[in-house]
DNA sequence: GTCTATAACAAGATAGAC
DNA sequence: GTCTATCTTGTTATAGAC
């Protein structure tokens, strides 16, 4: 890996871990093992640097997302796939992260990329829930613009559950939860 | 309004807007109108002051989700008015806010509170959708405890998607879904 | 490309005068 | 109780040597 390339591995982990705010150059160069001329040889600043990180971090959340949606099963049964994908719960989700980043949401070329995820995501679910209602799968009283945000946020708010726990207990609760009621729902179908 | 108190609501507000890591003593003393010398002798120093803010914030948000779910109506419908209430979605949650914070996290006395908030309210709805699951208005394969961190997860990851998009629509379609998917629990019961 | 020097300013607090 | 002065360290760069 290059000095570039570890300087923007850096500053992913660091924008995970505390935030744009709470991310210092200094600390993107400690971390990526390169010194202060380097990093403003190859960028920039802090901003120029976080948004490569942000572009990149919200491309492979989308690449792993597809992977799990795009599989085989039913709707119900893709979302729940989805829902249960091995997480690193504590972590947070790093796009999601930076919703909570006053500074990123007053920067377009930072908040773009976080709100192209979730339009994304959000859209991908809700054809799927589509699908589902128009097999029967789902009942036709369920909108899936509705239930895909649910979808979504049912993750983005078990990450904050689990954090204010320090466990990542209410998180897997709150996704069998999910998967509960969808389950139920198809009971009434 | 005295100046400690200035002092301990100014910290809320920013606390809110910008967290832990983003607020300093000096924007707290300019939004109090106090000097640096009398915030130092009302509070040890930032940590101190948050410990005040961040215990009034959660006190709060406890008595406000109370006033909501002991009202009448049954389980759902009690809980559906929670979801409904009226919020000022963009601004977020200001206790699960506080979660993305690695400094809040780091410090138990500024964690504490967070913990205790969010372990009360999915107690608090657990034993509402518990108690509508024994009079059948909900199936008895909803199991109470995962259905309430769903719940809960809903509105603190709509509060994400919404600022995400910048619109609180997000919000609205997640509370939607959410009360969607009970009702259609509901005619599986 | 990478290094060191410098700089203007903010963070977070202490000390002592008034 | 509040004010001003002072202090150390960190932030976020720029400039120019190597």
């Amino acid at each position: 890996m290059d000095t570039a390339e570890r300087l923007v591995e850096s500053t992913r982990e660091l924008l995970w871990e505390r935030g744009y705010t709470g991310t210092s150059p200094r600390a993107i160069q400690e971390r990526a093992g390169a010194g202060q001329g380097s990093m403003y040889h190859h960028f920039r600043g802090k901003q120029d640097l976080a948004v490569a990180a942000i572009r990149r971090t919200a491309d492979d959340l989308r690449t792993r997302a597809a992977a799990e949606l795009d599989g085989p099963g039913t709707g119900v049964e893709r979302i729940a796939a989805y829902l249960r994908r091995d997480r690193d719960v504590l972590r947070g989700c790093p796009v999601g992260r930076l919703t909570q980043d006053p500074d990123v949401l007053a920067d377009p070329a930072l908040h773009a990329p976080v709100t192209e995820t979730f339009d994304w995501l959000c859209g991908r679910l809700a054809s799927i829930l589509a699908e589902s209602r128009a097999t029967g799968e789902l009942p036709a009283a369920l909108d899936p613009d509705d239930t895909a945000a649910a979808v979504v946020a049912t993750l983005q708010g078990g990450y904050v559950l689990a954090r204010a726990a320090g466990s990542r207990e209410p998180f897997d609760r709150a996704v069998r939860g999910a998967i509960g009621l969808l389950n139920a729902a198809k009971g009434a179908a």
